[in-house]
DNA sequence: ACCAGTATTAGACCAGTGGTCCAACCATCG
DNA sequence: CGATGGTTGGACCACTGGTCTAATACTGGT
């Protein structure tokens, strides 16, 4: 938690710090990153820093919400789609926004990126609570309408889909990274495109009977 | 890498040294645990310690094959099945020893959590691509006999499948834990049949026509 | 038996880490 | 004016992983 005193800072180096601390947690993640070249760059003492911050992860904290900020501000709210056509369409359309910005944004990408270091650090675990929060239930909104449209299995836990979803959406962020890097743009909406169904054939629900036919 | 002369070390102080070790490593991850402490703990002097290992990435690193060897053999080699239905089989029964032999040996299983850390982590890129290769090898080969077979699709590119399977399969392993630790060992089982029922849904051809008709 | 040369060892030492602490400064108020 | 309390710089701390050196143990050759 931020001291409450850290409202008082002016904005004007309270700005400047932030985004001098976003740079190097972005280049370094958090336990690589260094606090005092924060301070230095910024022009901080240690003597105000630790007044206005608990910490590093204080200031880690300060930056993700920042970034998360922005990023809730740029999607918007979920609103209940009409039906299962519409779940989809919406869910889509959020996904395709995520890659452009996660291409176009390199710094936030690569800070997002290292909150997955976050969840796990004991350091980070106050931090981690605050928004993991707030992302699981946006997650679950969107799950749980997903069910009642029949547009998500409800065959599985909710929570074991959630953690699913998430694990192959950070792992296919990677992956559609390399898809970019080696091949340009049309790859990469390739294979968001395939990623996304890979979404769907987790999602949608499945047919009650044997095994699905062979192909080929 | 580690040294040559790293074999010239007396057998018993070595297996002290990696015991230690392990412990530090799946106690902290990488980054959190003490080198200074393991050399304490295991009554090594700086000196020794880098006269036989490069540092602290190259003791993780024989920590990490050391673990990665014993599961290997614990786990065979595998074998191309005759058919379909032995292909998903012999899948299942993998998945199983996995999740009771991470439930049972707790240590390996921290370590071999922390890998994802090794990921991304600049010094131990190169620790990473000793053991990435022979990972990723195994699995290509479980796909593309999958494939050969006609049980794992092959409309999205191979590289996509192994990246979301990986992708799942850590994140629902921390799902497991906590239905585990919450319900016991019942809870654990049926977690885990469902975990592998994503799988199958993930990696199964799909059939051809428009979407599947709503249930409920 | 002796010595040269190499393998091994302990630990002082180094720059850098995040974090603590305190003396000084400065503004406001009585 | 003095007193109070919010600010500030920076010395200092224990610890980090890593380097280096001087001393010792051990070797083979003469």
């Amino acid at each position: 938690m931020p001291r409450p005193r850290a409202s008082r800072l002016d904005p004007e180096r309270r700005q400047t710090l932030l985004a001098v601390a976003a740079e190097e947690f972005a280049e370094h993640g958090f336990d690589g990153a260094s606090y005092n070249r924060i301070l230095e760059r910024a022009g901080f003492s240690k003597g105000v820093a630790y007044y206005y911050f608990e910490g590093k992860d204080d200031l880690y904290a300060a930056v993700l919400a920042l970034t998360l900020d922005t990023l809730a501000q740029r999607f918007g709210a979920w609103q209940r789609p009409a039906d299962a056509d519409g779940f989809w369409r919406a869910l889509r359309e959020r996904y395709f926004a995520l890659t452009t910005h996660i291409v176009n944004d390199e710094r936030s990408a690569r800070l997002l990126r290292s909150m997955s270091q976050a969840r796990t650090h004991p350091k980070l675990q106050e931090a981690w609570l605050r928004f993991e929060g707030p992302l699981v239930a946006w997650f679950q909104r969107v799950l749980a309408d997903g069910r009642a449209l029949g547009a998500v299995r409800g065959d599985v836990p909710e929570s074991l889909l959630l953690t699913s979803l998430m694990g192959i959406g950070q792992a296919t962020d990677g992956w559609l990274l390399e898809q970019w890097a080696h091949s340009g743009v049309p790859a990469l909406q390739r294979g968001a495109e395939q990623v996304f169904s890979l979404f769907e054939d987790l999602l949608v629900p499945k047919p009650v009977g044997p095994p699905p036919a062979k192909r080929r």
